[in-house]
DNA sequence: TGTGATAATATGTCTATACATAATAACCCT
DNA sequence: AGGGTTATTATGTATAGACATATTATCACA
């Protein structure tokens, strides 16, 4: 039992956790209603009310109006992904950081670009290619796609010195994305970048990010054999 | 602007993403106390915090007492993982699950697993092997070691009728766990039975749980090509 | 000039009360 | 029965007020 005062939320949230983990309420069942809590527990309804939020925020249970709270079937777990700025990653495994701009060309994107970042029929966008070093050797070779018609600013910046990853963390704000990771076996293009053999498995991430609906960027990062994305449960 | 009402907690909190998106109030800088937003906004000090508690969960700001509330100043985006069950993930695209048992045996595991899964030396652990299929098509390949140490009425569930996957998801709630993405060729064993040719690229995904520093599975999950884990940021 | 006690302050939490809202249950009328 | 209206119920949210707690700022004293 964390907090000692039997009529915090905390604590109250800690014995509705162990009452679904000791199956004294089982999955699917449904769980005393606000009012008869506050009651066992001697506390606020608001009390309960706040403990049982965080418990559904967990997962661990489902509520709805009228019908009540009970215990998800499945309690579905979550992960939580701080997405990392290449550069903090691998100055956090204590390398160095460096990075090469290979390539930099405003033109019309491929289609599949133009509606990942909505952009109109004929409307160019920035492309960069640019290959990520840790310690001087290949960590991560990125294809990127800025809309410069949205984030005209970008268009000026100098992405040799400041990577473009770190400048639109900076610059460009964004509401909504979303991520992509699989597995690709490396073209020759890749395979010769990150100077490994074609063929070999390569872990991949996309990301689109945009800002109330306009596309900001959409990048293609991959990762030299070993590279491993970790998560906490 | 989300809730119409001027005093929901939802206003305000997209209020004050608005503020920090803006740049209205930046990176590092400390924003009005409770009191004072709750006077702008005509509302009760209360409904500030609960809007500023679900801004800062997510990451925008950080709070300390006395010292104040600031944005943050690497606003790290933060994308969140519902770790799916195989079955639901299948049967959500429409697709007909099930699952084959090709092994299932008990023996000594190696290192590497007995020190993921906590075990002490000499300890035997439950060795499963499960093939899962959409559509009858080969889906992804499991390997799984479960610690019937610690968990001894697996030792008894039938794993042919319902999945480990499951059984546990209902059986052994866990407190801890770690999951890891990478990507690997495939061996000619997993090629095999994934129907693919040996040495393509498939996206893998490694989870140990744990229950109170004891481990209960360690999985390591090989996907069919074309496998993409998504998420929204 | 430190340094230890003390005051001030912003967030954190709890209470009691009230009303809002979604969803179900009950009812009534045809 | 069937279908639509109304009542009931559990959660969701807002409020004012109070006290708790962490942390910083201040001040007195050695």
């Amino acid at each position: 039992m964390s907090p000692s005062e039997a009529n915090s939320w905390q604590h109250i949230q800690s014995e509705v956790l162990e009452r679904i983990r000791s199956r004294q309420w089982k999955p699917g069942e449904l769980i005393p209603n606000e009012t008869d809590l506050a009651k066992e527990f001697g506390c606020a309804r608001a009390t309960v009310n706040r403990a049982l939020r965080a418990v559904a925020d967990a997962g661990w249970i489902d509520r709805r109006r009228k019908a009540g709270t009970r215990v998800a079937t499945f309690p579905e777990r979550k992960a939580v992904l701080s997405i990392p700025v290449i550069r903090k990653e691998i100055e956090a495994k204590g390398q160095d950081y460096s990075h090469d701009l290979l390539h930099s060309v405003t033109r019309l994107p491929p289609a599949e670009v133009s509606r990942r970042l909505n952009l109109a029929d004929g409307i160019k966008a920035l492309e960069l290619h640019t290959l990520h070093l840790a310690d001087n050797k290949p960590h991560a070779y990125e294809e990127r796609w800025i809309n410069v018609d949205f984030l005209p600013e970008a268009a000026k910046a100098d992405f040799t010195t400041i990577s473009a990853n770190e400048w639109l963390v900076t610059n460009a704000p964004f509401t909504e994305g979303e991520l992509v990771f699989s597995a690709a076996n490396a073209a020759a293009k890749e395979a010769k970048l990150l100077n490994i053999e074609t063929g070999t498995a390569i872990f991949t991430a996309s990301r689109t990010t945009s800002h109330d609906g306009n596309g900001i960027t959409a990048v293609r990062l991959m990762f030299t054999p070993g590279y491993q994305l970790h998560m906490a449960i």
